[in-house]
DNA sequence: CCATTACGTATTTTT
DNA sequence: TACGTAATGG
């Protein structure tokens, strides 16, 4: 045995050589849980199981690459074999070997939400159902919510209208998507469900492929995904979960807590190990999560704690308004780097909400503060990627009509009325509109002109279908965004936003190139499974020096040294649709436990008393969570006291940070002293715009400072921009872009 | 057919 | 506020 587990403390240890018979292991946050999975599949393969014979289940694609990679570290290349991955990207793949069993094509189309969405309206407007009274947004999470169950249009039975119109509409989703040759995320979970019931010997062939099954975040599986294990493992019943149930923050997305309350009962002999000690937080910060966590009914009795320092207290810090949080933030940020020991890339800003961000995102870009965003648009998600995507879709899947409505419209001179025709057509001859496209010289329905354009387009579609097996995938999909030419018709746009499109095209065949380049057997059905699986966190560059700005969701299973937890306030943290119900409210709390989990060294809170919110000015009250931590462990930093007029946000050791888009806005309290805070400061305000520096404004595009005059508020710039001459620009309106050359 | 504009409404979290 | 859809006119 080579594999050295003196690293793990006894109870890992036991924890890690239990490798028979079902086994859960409860670990708390910060408790070493990536580690002990690790070394227990790294312990697996030691002691001569076959990499070949696991199957590891992680929550995201990155805690799968990082985990493989580290059990390799362990054990050498031979680990490259085991399974490892999302549930999602290993059912997908699953399906693509067995899909003809289901009735599908191996080269299946993936569905993201979106894309859900879109079926769903395009069905009520075929059938004439009002978007107002069922909104197309509610359908889709409700059909979700039924699929993550099991639940089938025919296991329904409608008891009104209003059900019944629903029903409608999921039947036909389900076999649209079907004859679209199409899942959806759900999908990827249920039908090999469906599959392991309807052939008992695929299910048997994979119960003995995967002996060995480890699961991770078991807390936030959904009843399709237990159903799915208890299939594939009860033969062997080596099946290993880790969890913890104070951190189970995806019920609204279908997650189960009761999965992991209920595993020992639907296990038998079931083993059970508790990971208690912290090795991440001070004792300060383990204080006030253990505070929070404690009022929640509902959870596992365990006793965490640590050996490490005491540590400061948790700071708690009320703010005027949210861009002042952003702003004294950004302030407390940079006295955290004057005292040298840290990084940018150990801060994180967590808040509940993605609309949060912006004012960070302000601040932080107006006082050269690096950040990392995750989340907000997906990359795949915008338009013109998604545009990109829906040509590389029909040609991996023709029956995908969806993909091939969009790139049909994305092509000059054919707009809805031809669109309707083909759809009739199709529709009349029960065939696929790719079919339709494919003869339509034969069709007299359509006119001449916009034949020629069809022709050219599945002539197109034609032609890369055959030279889809010929050329390397980056080459092949540069082949195609050459050949619509978006890149040039982006060009001619010249604004700052097709600019950034460009990039993001050019960002997009680096990936196909990256792809290929770590792929041993790249495709692209390969490829565009790995996009509609890709999430934000995946993307995470935690090489780059910034701080990261993430929703507490996303902060799941991070750690950083100091952790900004922002937005504290009644209604937004928790949400105020979280009140009236018990789980939710538990729920929102074991929400804020994770995001105070995930700090090392020091913990901020803070609250606001005013916020924009839907654009409009709200005034807030601070959180009832902060009521429930004991006063002992926190130090209250109240802005009243602490900060003086003219000193509010300037010091003079660090001047750097300045304010750009404050509005004048005075703020009185009724304490015993007035005390009156003046946001106009006058000489730090756009300090970044100067004479020439290369600027972008929204809608006169990029030019170049020529003069700045006047001061604070008032500072105004003229500027030449490139297509529209000399401007004059007043500064606090123009939400001017510098550019970095 | 397509571009522009105006209006209306939505915003929790995401595999 | 900010985006997406609907209506309108070219």
């Amino acid at each position: 045995m080579s594999l050295d587990l003196s690293v793990l403390n006894p109870e890992q240890r036991k924890a890690v050589v239990n490798i028979e018979g079902p086994c859960m292991i409860v670990a708390g946050a910060g408790s070493g849980k990536t580690r002990v999975l690790t070394y227990k599949i790294a312990y697996l393969i030691d002691s001569g199981v076959s990499p070949y014979e696991i199957l590891a289940l992680t929550f995201t694609n990155k805690a799968a690459g990082e985990m493989k990679q580290r059990v390799i570290n362990l054990t050498g290349d031979a680990a490259q074999k085991m399974w490892i991955g999302t549930f999602h990207s290993i059912f997908a793949r699953i399906l693509r070997f067995e899909a003809d069993k289901l009735g599908y094509s191996r080269s299946f189309s993936i569905y993201d939400d979106d894309d859900s969405i879109s079926l769903i309206k395009k069905i009520m407007l075929g059938k004439g159902i009002s978007v107002e009274k069922f909104n197309p947004y509610g359908i889709q999470s409700v059909i979700s919510a039924y699929k993550t169950q099991i639940i089938l249009p025919e296991h329904l039975e409608p008891e009104n209208s209003f059900e019944k119109t629903f029903l409608e509409i999921y039947t036909d989703y389900q076999s649209l998507l079907k004859q679209n040759n199409a899942m959806d995320f759900d999908d990827l979970l249920i039908k090999p469900i469906e599959l392991f019931e309807r052939y008992p010997d695929v299910l048997e062939k994979y119960q003995e492929r995967f002996k060995f099954i480890l699961v991770d975040e078991y807390q936030d599986t959904n009843h399709a995904q237990y159903i799915a294990l208890k299939l594939l493992s009860s033969k062997y019943f080596n099946i290993s979960i880790v969890g913890d149930d104070a951190q189970s923050i995806y019920r609204w997305r279908g997650a189960k807590i009761d999965n992991i309350f209920d595993f020992q009962r639907e296990f038998k002999n079931v083993k059970l190990f508790k990971l208690e000690q912290n090795y991440r937080s001070t004792k300060m910060i383990l204080a006030v999560a253990d505070d929070i966590i404690k009022k929640n009914k509902k959870r596992i009795e365990k006793n965490l704690w640590t050996a490490n320092k005491e540590g400061e207290k948790v700071h708690i810090i009320e703010m005027i308004s949210d861009r002042d949080e952003a702003f004294r933030i950004a302030k407390l940020i940079k006295e955290e780097m004057h005292s040298k020991k840290i990084n940018f890339k150990d801060i994180a800003i967590l808040y509940r909400t993605n609309a949060q961000s912006r004012s960070f995102e302000e601040t932080f870009r107006n006082n050269s503060i690096p950040y990392n965003i995750v989340g907000g648009i997906k990359f795949y998600q915008r338009k013109e990627i998604k545009d990109i995507l829906s040509y590389l879709k029909v040609i991996a899947n023709s029956n995908d009509n969806e993909a091939l409505l969009r790139a049909l419209n994305l092509r000059e001179g054919i707009g809805k009325a031809t669109i309707e025709k083909i759809q009739s057509i199709a529709k009349e001859k029960n065939i696929s509109l790719y079919k339709v496209l494919e003869d339509i010289q034969n069709y007299i329905e359509v006119k001449n002109g916009i034949k020629n354009t069809l022709i050219h387009f599945s002539d197109f579609i034609k032609k890369y279908i055959t030279l889809k097996d010929e050329l390397k995938v980056h080459e092949f999909v540069s082949g195609i965004i050459d050949e619509i030419g978006i890149i040039p018709k982006l060009k001619l746009e010249n604004t700052s936003e097709a600019d950034e499109r460009i990039n993001n095209i050019q960002e997009f065949k680096s990936a196909v190139r990256e792809y290929y380049d770590t792929n041993e057997n790249p495709t692209l059905e390969g490829f565009l499974e790995q996009v509609s699986l890709i999430t934000d966190i995946d993307e995470l560059d935690d090489k780059k020096n910034a701080v990261t700005l993430m929703t507490a969701h996303s902060a799941k299973g991070l750690e950083f040294s100091v952790v900004f937890i922002t937005g504290l306030e009644d209604g937004l943290f928790p949400l105020s649709s979280s009140f009236d119900i018990a789980e939710e409210l538990e729920e929102e709390r074991r929400l804020f436990y994770v995001a105070v989990t995930r700090a090392k060294e020091k913990l901020y809170i803070t609250y606001s008393n005013q916020r924009y919110r839907y654009g409009e000015l709200k005034f807030q009250l601070k959180s009832r969570f902060l009521s429930e931590i004991s006063q002992d462990v926190l130090d209250k930093c109240i802005v009243y006291e602490k900060f003086s007029k003219n000193k509010l946000f300037l010091d003079q050791e660090a001047p750097a940070v300045n304010i750009s888009i404050f509005k004048n806005k005075n703020i009185t309290n009724n304490r015993d002293q007035t005390i009156v805070y003046d946001y106009n400061l006058s000489d730090d305000c756009f300090s970044d715009i100067r004479a020439g520096v290369k600027v972008f404004h929204n809608t006169f595009g990029s030019g170049v400072v020529q003069s700045v005059s006047g001061n604070g508020l008032e500072k105004r710039a003229v500027i030449l921009f490139n297509d529209f001459g000399l401007k004059k620009i007043v500064l606090k309106y123009a939400k001017l872009r510098v550019m970095d050359n």
